[in-house]
DNA sequence: AGATTTCTGATTTACGTACATCAGAAATTC
DNA sequence: GAATTTCTGATGTACGTAAATCAGAAATCT
């Protein structure tokens, strides 16, 4: 049987009380008797049962999400994956409040975030810009005392506690280095397109896709970055000029959203078989392209597993708690046609 | 504030009682009684606290692991798991049993799910051979009430409640497709090394590869498959055999472990940045040959997922309660050098 | 030595659910 | 209408921990 308090306190020598000032280290026990309760839980093997724990806590943690408005299929799902963690709240002691701001507006996300820190919940986490005054504004949540963890896009340069989301230089790479041998013996320049440079993700991306293309196909020619703002049908006009101006074009990076576009633009081109394509984000419409061969491969992030990451290190940061670095690393994914997950994702 | 079961029986006008046997579905309500109770179980949207529930019922689930002896890294790594699971197991309420067997022997198998019935616990992990008299065994065990999972390898023909593992097939045709692509404009025949015909997923894997390889390379020429036994020395003699043997190899898969003789065996001939290796399971050593070059790609199936999972279902099927599919699936990952997680797995 | 401060113990209530018991009310049967 | 049988209510205990209160013991200071 699995030891209690009242064991402890019995192996001890002394009372409830005591031991319940050890374990949550109150003030009011001499370094003696500390040693002795210390000692004691160590020998019994005691474990603090969480459930129990919590239940005579009765915490809540009031959380706030920051994410962008638009239509792309990933934010999208994003919100959904936070909607799914309101329902959970119940379970996990949690109150969601969903704050949603216009895509890559600087001004719009720090007004959000100051609207946040008058709120005063005990965390908060955010789909991140690159920009001074968003930094500003988590600076002063994170001098509140309220956790903040970016999402899916990081904020290096201010305090935040913890960025939930992939290694987006990583992620260029992969993608870079499938580009590069899934199209070697085949000549032609290779195209990227973005969603913005103005947020970290899209930069890493560029980056580590740009030099593990220069390492596994040394003399290949990347033509310059388009930005589609994420958005299918601006999306879809460029890729459509890049492909009528370029005729010997032999692949292309999506490395932001709006799928949607490049996969029409393709299809409509004829080119679909012809151009190797990699794009990121699993949604309906990258998963049937993948399936039929207009995208060769798919590099995704589980919006899931991030949103449900962002609340554990909150929760943690929120009782000063330390988070386990491995644990809450997301990983790369990387789809092909063969290894599509049943589910529509 | 969330309602409880105080809350119902004062919405229901009825007593705590009456709701817990509503609740519980105990009997002694009457028709009318109930439907009041059930009424204001929904308007209320009452879910149940389900960590005081566990802590009231202070309900355990003895489990039974079946793992296979040998030194192979992946079942090691397996191993570890369920031995943190262990760790785990005064918060999860598990009591977990391992028991160990011989790989590759049916007869111990049988005889150790034998065994594991004597014991009468809640329910039992396997690690399947594709056997007739394992098959039986599992079977006796779910007549008996116990909940079976087949863990890594499945086990079709049996009445098992659920298999926690990927799907080999797709694994097979995923490495076939990588095989296929990374090999375009360069001649050559392709090896394939497994373990052994006997399990189930290395019988998948080899059909999903061959499957794969003739779509995307539908010239190839494939070696016969070779039979390491997942043992490295074993492996490491096949392979260099193979490779003085056919100076024009192109490609080896490796679908079994013992995956250090296939690097060792490379790399002493002097192949390592010649013949693309894709390999499967994430281990110290494949980790490094993927960083080196050796190895090209690398397909895994995270274990720790693969026990976490296991153990939720047979906890789910003990209860009689349904599983979430989705939620039980397990992904087929890939690796590139480029995605290698940074802690050493 | 007396007063003060600082520790420690004992005890109690609470969290939300499970489960058992017993008594009384309602419905059913004869 | 009396005797059953079947429901329902009231009440209490338990799970393991948190947290508060109050009283007494020990240490420290004057």
């Amino acid at each position: 049987m699995r030891p209690t308090v009242h064991d402890i306190a019995a192996k001890a020598g002394v009372s409830l009380a005591t031991v319940d000032r050890v374990l949550n280290n109150r003030p009011g026990v001499r370094g003696v008797t500390r040693d002795k309760v210390e000692r004691a839980i160590t020998t019994l093997g005691y474990v603090r049962d969480v459930a129990a724990a919590n239940l005579a806590k009765s915490r809540i943690y009031p959380l706030i999400f920051i994410l962008p408005e638009g239509d792309n299929t990933f934010m999208r799902g994003l919100a959904v994956e936070v909607e799914a963690a309101k329902v959970r709240s119940a379970v996990e002691r949690t109150a969601i409040t969903v704050l949603s701001v216009p895509a890559f507006d600087r001004a719009a996300l720090a007004t959000a975030l100051e609207k946040a820190r008058a709120l005063a919940p005990a965390g908060v986490a955010v789909v991140a810009i690159d920009a001074l005054e968003v930094v500003a504004a988590v600076d002063r949540l994170r001098e509140d005392g309220i956790a903040v963890v970016t999402l899916v896009s990081d904020l290096p340069g201010s305090s935040r506690d913890h960025f939930a989301g992939v290694d987006n230089i990583a992620a260029g790479r992969t993608a870079g280095t499938l580009m590069g041998r899934f199209l070697s013996g085949r000549e032609g320049p290779v195209a990227i397109v973005a969603g913005s440079m103005l947020v970290r993700d899209h930069r890493d991306r560029l980056e580590g896709f740009s030099a593990a293309m220069a390492e596994s196909a040394p003399g290949r020619r990347l033509l310059p970055v388009i930005e589609g703002h994420d958005d299918p049908a601006e999306v879809e006009n460029l890729v459509s000029g890049l492909v009528a101006d370029h005729a010997d074009l032999a692949g292309i990076y999506s490395l932001g959203a709006g799928n949607r576009g490049l996969i029409a633009a393709l299809e409509k081109a004829g080119r679909q078989a012809d151009i190797c394509a990699i794009a990121h984000e699993l949604t309906p419409h990258s998963r049937a392209a993948l399936a039929s061969g207009t995208l060769d491969a798919l590099l995704n992030q589980d919006a899931g597993h991030e949103v449900r990451s962002a609340i554990r290190v909150l929760k943690a940061r929120a009782d000063g708690l330390a988070v386990i670095g491995a644990q809450e690393r997301i990983r790369i994914e990387i789809f092909l046609r063969d290894n599509l997950p049943v589910e529509p994702a």
